[in-house]
Parts: C-alpha cells; structure tokens; sequence
DNA sequence: GAGGTAATTGCAACTTCTTGCACAAATGAC
DNA sequence: GTCATTTGTGCAAGAAGTTGCAATTACCTC
C-alpha cells in the first residue's frame, strides 16, 4: 500500500468515505514535495477531473487538517499552503521585509512541547510554525554592519 | 500626551499622515482591554465618524502591523484579532478541541529569539503566538486519566 | 491663512474561502 | 448485484478581506 493509501485507510477507519475527489487530493499531496496552496491543489485535481469544484478541495484540507494528516501554514502574504504532517517535521524562518524563506529544524522548537505539558498540562501541537522576523539581510546591524541602512532589497 | 496619542506621533514621524480614522482607530486599540475583531473596530469607528469604510480600517491595521504597533493574532476558527505590542508581551495556548484559550507568558518562549539569532542570524518578532492543541480537558490521558476517553466536551 | 502636492479615503469591483441545499454516490445489509 | 441510508459533492450565494481609482484632505511652503 502507497503513503497515501495508508492515509486514506485511516480515513475510512474513522468512518469518513473514501471518494476518488479525496483520494486524488491526498495522492497529490503525498507527491508534492513542497507546500501547495488550494488553488494548486484545485488545478491538479483538475486535470484528472475537471469537475471537482474548488469548495470540495477546501473541504476535504479541512478534514485532513481536522484529522492532523495534514498541516496549514501561512508563510507570508496571500500564501496559505497545505503539506503532509509525517514528511518530516519542519519550521519556517520568513522575513517581513523581503520575503525570503529559510528552513527551521524541528530540534529547536521541540523542547518547547515538553515544557508546556508539564507547566500547563497542554499538548502543543508544533507540526509546522512560521515565525516572522527580519534575516540576516535585511537586519539593520546585518552583515555589511548598517551599511546598508534604511535600504530595502525586497517588501513582503 | 496619552498612549495612542505617542503611537500617532511615532506614525508621523515615519512621514505617515494623522488622519481622524487612524486617530481613531488607534484609540480604540488602545483603549480596549482584549483583542479586537476588524468588524469590532470597524463597528466601533462608525459610532463616531459612520461613513468610515471597513477597507480603511483593514488598511490602517495592515500598516500599524507593518510598522509593529499592533500584532494580528489568529485564536481559531474565524477569530483574527489585533491588539498593542506594548500593552505587554504574552501568547495563546488554543485546545483545537474545545476551544478554549489559556494565555502563556513571554518568558517561555523568550529564549527562543537569541537561539535563532544566534544559529541562523534571524532577528524573530516573537510578539504574539498562537499555538494550538490539546488541553488538560481534552486529552485522552487527561485529568481524569482516560475515563473520558473518546468524549469532547466540546468542537472547535 | 492660502495654495500645491502627494498620501489617504470611500466606493465598488474583485479575490479567496465558506456555507446551504438538492442531487449523487460510497458503504453496509440482504 | 440491489436497495436503503447517510455522507459527500457541485453549484450558487454569501462572508471576509483586498485592490483600483477618482475625489478628498493632511501637511509643507510661503
């Protein structure tokens, strides 16, 4: 059974029904490597079917998000992307002044989970967290120490 | 001069202008005790200038978020809210399950920022956390040691 | 205080996502 | 395989937020 076979599996353990709509937007899921946002997923979808409709694809991330198959993350202005919880746990770095993306190992935010359990009794999801900031670049005392000042190479 | 009145300054020495609608918009951030909805601040607006269209009060947040006066924070299911960085530091812990919300002082995730300036040379704006899962509540090895098991006391 | 200029606003159209409802189809029983 | 049940889908309308544009107005200079 494929990756997202299993998925689908668990779906219909859990007593929702397993419809081609939902299996064609897992497996497109399960094949991206990266985040797809709805409006990719929608276009996808459509090649193979080109009746699906746009409010099924939010639909069916809803229930995968509900179920934590999947995970929403919002990296940024007008981008909302959807990814597989169990590819790899990973985090987002994204600065607010040029957008630019850097990749966060889950190490750093993991101790986080066991801390908050035992002082508050809360199980933290941290699947997937975008933190906003300003990198290297774009950080006043940056690299060239304020040469660059007040500059902008890029607007998020 | 009062808070929003100091905010107003800082916005205009930023070479933006002060108009009645950011002055007001300002004020009721400021003098709100929790977070506030667009809607809210828009309805709020109207009682004293009604012809204020809700696209300037989005424009207005928008720019005191660019600017790091006011934080966005999504606390669940339709529910984005804006309040004053300054009026103190603090974070949200949300049961994705009951929806309830605890808050979560800044001193947890603190240590966070000088890790990642450190490792990554990312300036992180840990203003304002959303993090989301499970309660005491609402976990199966919660409180009453799994006897709920399989109950909600609730949906988020 | 008057005038010029460019930022800001209100309006309306638009995009993105959600929801209600009637019909279609996945599942389980026979 | 057929039938009944109940979930899921497509469609269209709605809610939430954004954007283009012409008119207004805050701010600077005189």
């Amino acid at each position: 059974m494929t990756g997202h076979a299993t998925i689908a599996e668990s779906l219909r353990e859990e007593g929702y029904r397993l419809t081609p709509q939902r299996m064609m937007i897992l497996a497109i899921i399960y094949d991206s490597e990266g985040h797809l946002s709805a409006e990719e997923i929608h276009q996808r979808v459509r090649q193979q079917y080109p009746f699906v409709d746009i409010s099924t694809v939010y639909r069916t991330l809803n229930l995968l998000k509900k179920l934590r198959f999947i995970t929403e993350t919002d990296l940024g202005d007008e981008c909302v992307r959807y990814e597989l919880v169990d590819k790899g746990r990973h985090h987002h770095l994204i600065c607010r002044q040029c957008g630019a993306s850097f990749a966060l190992e889950h190490e750093l935010l993991a101790p986080l989970a066991p801390r908050l359990l035992e002082k508050y009794g809360f199980a933290a999801d941290l699947d997937h967290f975008a933190i906003f900031g300003l990198c290297q670049q774009c950080r006043p005392e940056g690299p060239a120490l304020a040469a660059k000042k007040g500059q902008q190479h890029g607007d998020a």
